[in-house]
This record gives C-alpha cells, sequence and structure tokens, in this order.
DNA sequence: CTGTTAGCGCTTTCAT
DNA sequence: ATGAAAGCGCTAACAG
C-alpha cells in the first residue's frame, strides 16, 4: 500500500552490491569461483534488500525443480500420515522439496493433482493410488515419462515400482489368531475389491479359513462403500450384525474399517471384545496409546515412505535397469484387548 | 530409454497444428478470440501429442501463480488434518492451488518452508505458527509483502489477520464443568507459555477456579516440553499424579495432551474417570467414534480453515483495509464418559 | 574470478 | 482472428 514495490530481482542484488547478476547468482548458489571479498559484499546487499531468489525462474532455468510430487489419499488416516512423514525424511536429506496432495479417494481428484504436478515438472511422483481406476493415471505418468513409484496399493493390470505391505500374510496371521482364539465364524469388512490391499486381505482371510477346514460363508464377507470414511464401514458392519446368526469375531480391512465396526457394535450394544472379537489391519498410534484396545496389524508406514523414496531416487539417477521393482514389508501381529480372550463352548 | 523426448512445448503444438504459439496459448487458456475450427484443430494437436502446459514458464509470465502456501505445525493432530481440508476446499472454490508444509513445530523448520514458500511466489500464507518464536516469520511475509492469514494461534506483539478458537472462555467452560462435578483440585496439563492457545486456556483455567472461589496451586500446573508428542504430555502429566496430594481432574490443554495423561494413569492404574476424571480441548474424531470417551471442548476445525481461506482472499483482493481482522470461533462442551459422574464426598 | 549472451516455456502487448 | 516481438527471473555455456 506503500510501495509500489516490484520483487526484488538478482539484477537489483547485481546492481546494489555493483557486479553481474551472475556474480550474484554463483554466490546465493554457494558456487567456487567467487572472491571472498565479492562474495561478502553480494551476500551484504542480499541481506539488506531482502531478497529472495524466483525458484520458478530458477527451475525454469535449470529446467529441474528438485521436487515430488506426493499424493495420498486419506490424510486422517494415521497410516497414511505416517508414510508421508517417511518421504518428507528421505526427500529432504536428498535435498528435495515435497508436494503434498489429498486425492480423498477421489480418481477424478487424483487426476486433476497429478496433471497438476505434471505442469509443475515434479521430478517424480510417488502416490498411494486411490483403486485399480488409477490405472489411466499411473499410464499418464508413464507417458510423461516421469518416474513414480505406487506405494501400499498395486493396480491390477499395471505394473511399476512398487512398495507394499504383505497383506495376504497379514490378513492369513490376523484371522488365524482369531481362529486360535476359538471363533468359528468370523466375518470380514473389507473396502472396495479395486483397491489391492483389499482383495489381498481377503484372499488372506479365505486362506486362514480354508487352512483351518473352515467355509467360507459369504454372507458374512461385507462391503463398505467409501473406504475412508468410518461411517460407510459402520453400515457394512451393520448388516453382519443384523444376520440372524451373526459372526463371533470380525477381521476389518483397515483402521478406518474398524473404527466403523466399533460404532457399529456399540450401537447395537454388542459388547467388544465380550460378544464380538475384532481384528484390523493398520495400528493408530494415538489410539492405541490413551486406550489400547485394538488388535491389529501394524505396518511399518514410515518405512513405506523412506523406501519408496528411495526407489524413486535410484530410478531418477538411472541406478537400475527398467524393470519394476516390488518391496513387501511384513506386518506384525500386535494382540491387544479386542480379540478377546479364547473363546469357550460352541463360539459362533 | 527410448526417444531422447524433450517435454512437448507449446511450439510443438503450435507447429502440429499449423498456427502460431500465441493461438496454442489461447486455446489452451480458453480465450474467446479463437475461430472454432482452429480450436478444434489446436486441441487436437494438445491432445495427440499429450501436451501439459509448463505451470513454471506460465506462472513466471503471468507474474502469478495461484497458489496458497498452508503452514501447520502437526498432521498427526486431528484438528489441523480438519483445518487443512477446510483449506482446501475454500482454496478450490476460489481456483486456487494449496502447497502443504508441516513444521513439526519446530520454529527453523517453519521459517525454511515459509522462505520455500516465498521462494515459490505464493500468492498467500495460512500459517498455524509454532509459538511466539515464529514472530520473525511473520515479520518476514509482512517485509515481503506477503499476505497471511494466522490460524489458532496468535503471536505475542504481533498482530495481523486471524482466526482463532475463544480459548479463555472454553477452557473457563471446561473447568467449570469439573468444578460442576465435585471436583475442587483440578490440575492442567499445558504445553508451552509461548503458545497462545496454552496461555489463553490457562488463563480460562484460572478464571473458572477463580470464580468457584478455589485457590490455583501452582504445583498443579505441568507443563509438557513438546506439544506434538503424547510422550512429553505423559510425563507431565504423570508428575502430577505423582504429587502427595494428587488432582482428582486434569484439564488438557488439547487433544494430544489428552493422550498423555491417558497413558500416565494407565501406566500408574489410575482409573480414568473413576480416579480421575479428564476433559481437553480438541476432540479426536476418529477416537470419538470408536469409544466415544474423552470429555472435551470440540472446536469446529474445518471452520477455521475455509473463514482463514476467505480472509486471505479478501486481503489479496484489496476488499479490507489495513487493520488486522481477529475471527474468534466457538468451542462447544462435549460431555462424554472421560469427565465421569458428580464425585461424591470429599473430592480431592 | 567475472561478465556476456542466449534461452528455459509461456504470456503480454501490440500489430496486422 | 491470428501473429511477432519482447520479457518474466534466472542460469548454462562460453568468453575473457
Amino acid at each position: 500500500v506503500s510501495t509500489p514495490s516490484r520483487k526484488t530481482t538478482i539484477h537489483d542484488v547485481a546492481a546494489h552490491a555493483g557486479v553481474s547478476p551472475m556474480t550474484v547468482s554463483r554466490v546465493i548458489n554457494s558456487q567456487a569461483r567467487v572472491s571472498q571479498e565479492t562474495r561478502r559484499r553480494v551476500q551484504a546487499s542480499v541481506d539488506t534488500l531482502g531478497y529472495v531468489p524466483n525458484r520458478l525462474a530458477r527451475a525454469l532455468s535449470r529446467r529441474r525443480t528438485s521436487t515430488f510430487g506426493v499424493v495420498i489419499p486419506d490424510l486422517s488416516n494415521p497410516f497414511f500420515t505416517l508414510v508421508v512423514r517417511g518421504i518428507e525424511e528421505a526427500a529432504r536429506r536428498a535435498d528435495h522439496h515435497v508436494i503434498l496432495c489429498h486425492s480423498h479417494a477421489d480418481p477424478e481428484r487424483e487426476r486433476a493433482y497429478l496433471e497438476d504436478m505434471l505442469s509443475f515438472q515434479v521430478e517424480g511422483v510417488l502416490i498411494a493410488p486411490v483403486s485399480d481406476r488409477s490405472r489411466p493415471h499411473m499410464r499418464l505418468l508413464a507417458r510423461e515419462r516421469v518416474p513414480f513409484v505406487m506405494i501400499d496399493r498395486s493396480i491390477r493390470g499395471f505394473s511399476g515400482d512398487l512398495v507394499q505391505g504383505d497383506s495376504v500374510a497379514g490378513a492369513q496371521t490376523a484371522v488365524e489368531h482369531l481362529i486360535g482364539l476359538g471363533h468359528r465364524r468370523i466375518g470380514m469388512v473389507t473396502e472396495s475389491d479395486e483397491v489391492s490391499t483389499a482383495r489381498d486381505r481377503q484372499a488372506g482371510y479365505r486362506a486362514a479359513l480354508a487352512a483351518a477346514g473352515l467355509d467360507v460363508d459369504e454372507a458374512l464377507i461385507a462391503h463398505s462403500s467409501a473406504a475412508t470414511d468410518p461411517a460407510a464401514a459402520r453400515e457394512a458392519a451393520d448388516r453382519l450384525l443384523a444376520l440372524p446368526h451373526p459372526p463371533s469375531a470380525i477381521f476389518a480391512v483397515n483402521n478406518i474399517a474398524a473404527v466403523g465396526v466399533a460404532k457399529a457394535a456399540r450401537e447395537r450394544s454388542v459388547s467388544i471384545p465380550d460378544d464380538l472379537a475384532l481384528v484390523c489391519f493398520d495400528d493408530i498410534e494415538q489410539f492405541a496409546r490413551v486406550r489400547p484396545f485394538l488388535t491389529v496389524m501394524a505396518q511399518p508406514a514410515e518405512t513405506f515412505g523412506t523406501v519408496a523414496t528411495q526407489l524413486l531416487l535410484d530410478r531418477i539417477a538411472g541406478r537400475v535397469d527398467d524393470r519394476p521393482r516390488t518391496v513387501v514389508l511384513p506386518a506384525t501381529l500386535v494382540v491387544r484387548a479386542s480379540s478377546g480372550s479364547p473363546v469357550t463352548g460352541a463360539a459362533q
């Protein structure tokens, strides 16, 4: 409101210090070939003028942004928050910036954000894709030749660098835990089969039942319509609890679903774990600290992020051949109250 | 690895369509003065070449990025997650992009991110400042003439646009609730007094005690060293529980602190709410849905974000005079189990 | 050690 | 309705 004040540029600094813009550029990029004296003088001008280099111009000129794009479907899911933390840390170490976006599990937003990132000239993308519907988006990235790594979820009919958990084995372990406690009628609340983790966890669930010689009752598998919303999972769980012959235990596809199951149970005055045992994938750290309650298959979320970033850096540096690489991280059973004690009598 | 493939530019499209770059520019920016026929042809070229405009170049040329910077101290705190959601929503409606950063409650990171944003030529900043130590950062923004709005926290000795909750009244309400239940020995777990919300909530705490004719026992006010870490709050709470004459109720400065208090209580086999009543600021939605437990002063977090964005847009548009504006949003008491039933007998 | 020239990809401004 | 010229702020590449 006072000075018209065009932003101060490298030219202003150059004039102020009595040198050429190029010398200023060298100083602010701490390159070698500048005399101590000149460097000092330029630095002084930078400080007094409050000069901030324009990164747009720099990136345009250098033809590199040193920036990664990160797309996550649900930031309110602590699993993904931790993944992001891992990415940020690894990117910082590699001297790269990160642009973070939530897709809100919406393929259209995902697409829009990816296009933004492309137009932003990010040098790589780390993405936890919404679902198989993200396939065209991955193809877009591939076509635009932007290196990228998928996190947590694979995509049917598409292969590329991937860091994922061992969902099949993890789910099997979780369900075996329930079987070991005496449960025979075990339900599952899952999300769209278009999400690889949901498919894999359902496969593990079936495998565990089969291994124990139990039949799979398809009526005990309920699909939640929205994986980011506990309310949708609540409805799905409610369908199970409303059955004439409801399950005595439920395996939830992830922590959000578990929240929904717990809510449905409360509403029906079904007590966990007394009337219903509950196990899910992914820990909720904060929750676990207040009242350790949920029995979970914990995944090393932060490691997902760091490893994925490392794969991306390798890819960018051309340190690897073209073949897609997959890293599988194990899940660990953490037994807490929600799965309850061994069931006595006719456990159904 | 196959084609050398420089990225396709506006010139490539122009050549392909047999027009000048300028015409392509007009088409991709959907400006009027292009014939239907030309427009169609250019669009076809854009599609077949898979052209993505370079936003760096565009922004540099236009001298505007249509981007806001958002700095949040703790993304694992659901309060801030919701604030971000509100910002994203409002920014999208205003056709602006958002760059999101966590400062991790670290003033140095905050500074670094802000400098990044400045160099990125963001058109405005929305920030939940770490603490009073962020004052120089606000001055930096002011000096660089980047419009900004503070969220949730004010800064001592600095005034600017601000959206905050009514921490004093909210804290007073929370503590009055405890007093109403019969508690006389009420502790507080707070964080650094350099954070305005902590100061205000402590003030409300004191006011409530004073209004009830209760003395403030300074020994019952414990400071947590790190507000983003429940572990630090746990230690602070533990100091209270270890007192020869411990409090019968605790008011926690925020949800993270409440998590710490709950943990400390568990470790000492102090049962909440039977042996200790607990109330805190800010709801934890997810947590609340699984086992509604914590009695909280809920704040309309998402609204913080939308309102702040609106203030920012006003400021950028020059629709307001220079005077700083403050919006205060109310907090609502949500009574749940953790504050317990009325205390009988000598409540200490 | 320092400066000059050219150009990153796009849009503004002014012609035509 | 379309195009040519100039420049956004910076840096690579080459001079000296």
